[in-house]
DNA sequence: GGAACAGTTCGGCGCCGCCCGAACCATCCC
DNA sequence: GGGATGGTTCGGGCGGCGCCGAACTGTTCC
């Protein structure tokens, strides 16, 4: 069993904080792709990986030439999450806004690169009614879906892209999942620069603006 | 707000990783008390303690020519929890192994160098209904305590020692108070030693042995 | 005032950890 | 087979961090 320093010290790097950061989307990253992300060498990226490994936090599965690693599992995620969002609150009076701050992630929160916590579930829920994505073997965006993704948010996947378009999410404070991927990312990314959603507060919460509630309320008929 | 890389820098590091664990039992030490604990110099132990409430895991309080230090909240708690239990399961297909272990760990499990989990709360609130212990100005340990403490037990308190005899903790799976402090300490030590308790699995949970549940009922009247 | 004690600050030392480049292995594709 | 690509291993360099001892400040007690 591992101390206590030496699980933290698994974190305590900035290569290796961004890796579990970016896995926290629950996709399968390649060797290559986290390097690139978080700006190392192949061989440092290996070498932490490698650590990361050996340390339970990541697992990892090789396929061919490529190493594809993931979070090895919710209470990694958890980890991963809990010191992410640990903030200080040095001053401990102010109960009031950190409790302030905690049901707003709750509420509506990005998740690396897309949207989490309840506006995550309920949009994922919506795309889903509309057809948007299927479930029923395992996540797919539908030709409605791809079409839907080209007319309302102007995305369209880029020729050999590596990243599957939409990937379920398990969310920890809804126990319930979301959607990531690149659908994700993208539909994140555009609320955010057509401010249907500000970004309120230090952390990572959100909230959404009242053209946003009129924006999904006609892009997927739901309120929000 | 600080990266994940800083929060997790914060605990890896052995000096202060003790130090933490330490704290967990929700007591205030003071510098002097932690640096002999974690075998390193009071000079060391002042900057490592800097660091840890700068870092917004702990708070100071001073006293005269004393330096107090407690855990900031229970989200620092927390966090040290989750860090030390932190078991990396690297063989994933045992979903079942992994739940097996977490009730196991809610039920009866050491919080450091004490009890903890619904075995801690039923033996705190015994001591309590037996009049061993008595909480109605802060905690303190009765005469008769102090007689069933060295009948049962076989502990005296040494002289001079700084710590409490009893000090309660607040348990967070169950939301209520177990018993730390030296006395909860000898207890933990005793039943391991008398083996009516026996550690199981690699993590911190331990279960009740045969020869315990009798003890525990005549020590306590309790059936655990 | 003087002595004992708790804690802090500072300089310096040693080690460990992160990173890179170069060389090397394996896989895929033509 | 040959070339391109993904990944690993190894040696080396550099920086930072944790530790200590010594000197200092502040508190308590006689």
């Amino acid at each position: 069993m591992p101390s206590l320093a030496e699980t933290a010290g698994l974190f305590a790097d900035r290569t290796r904080s961004v890796f579990c950061q970016a896995l926290l989307d629950g996709r399968a990253w390649t060797a290559g792709e986290l390097a690139r992300y978080a700006g190392v060498r192949p061989s440092t990226a290996s070498e932490q990986l490698s650590l990361l490994i050996k340390g339970g936090v990541l697992t990892e599965e090789r396929q061919g030439r490529h190493r594809y690693v993931r979070l090895a599992g919710p209470e990694a995620a958890a980890l991963v999450e809990a010191l992410a969002s640990y903030a200080p609150d040095t001053a401990r009076p102010q109960n009031l806004r950190e409790s302030v701050r905690l049901s707003a992630e709750a509420r509506a929160r990005t998740c690396y690169d897309h949207l989490a916590g309840q506006l995550g579930v309920v949009l994922a829920d919506a795309m889903i009614a509309r057809g948007l994505v299927a479930t029923d073997s395992g996540t797919a965006v539908t030709a409605a879906g791809r079409a839907w993704l080209a007319d309302a948010l102007g995305y369209e996947q880029p020729p050999g892209a590596r990243r599957p378009l939409v990937r379920n999410c398990l969310d920890w404070t809804e126990r319930r999942p979301h959607l990531a991927g690149a659908l994700g990312a993208a539909l994140c990314a555009t609320a955010l620069q057509r401010q249907w959603l500000r970004r309120v507060g230090s952390g990572r919460a959100v909230e959404v603006t009242p053209q946003g509630t009129g924006a999904f309320r006609d892009l997927l008929a739901v309120t929000v």
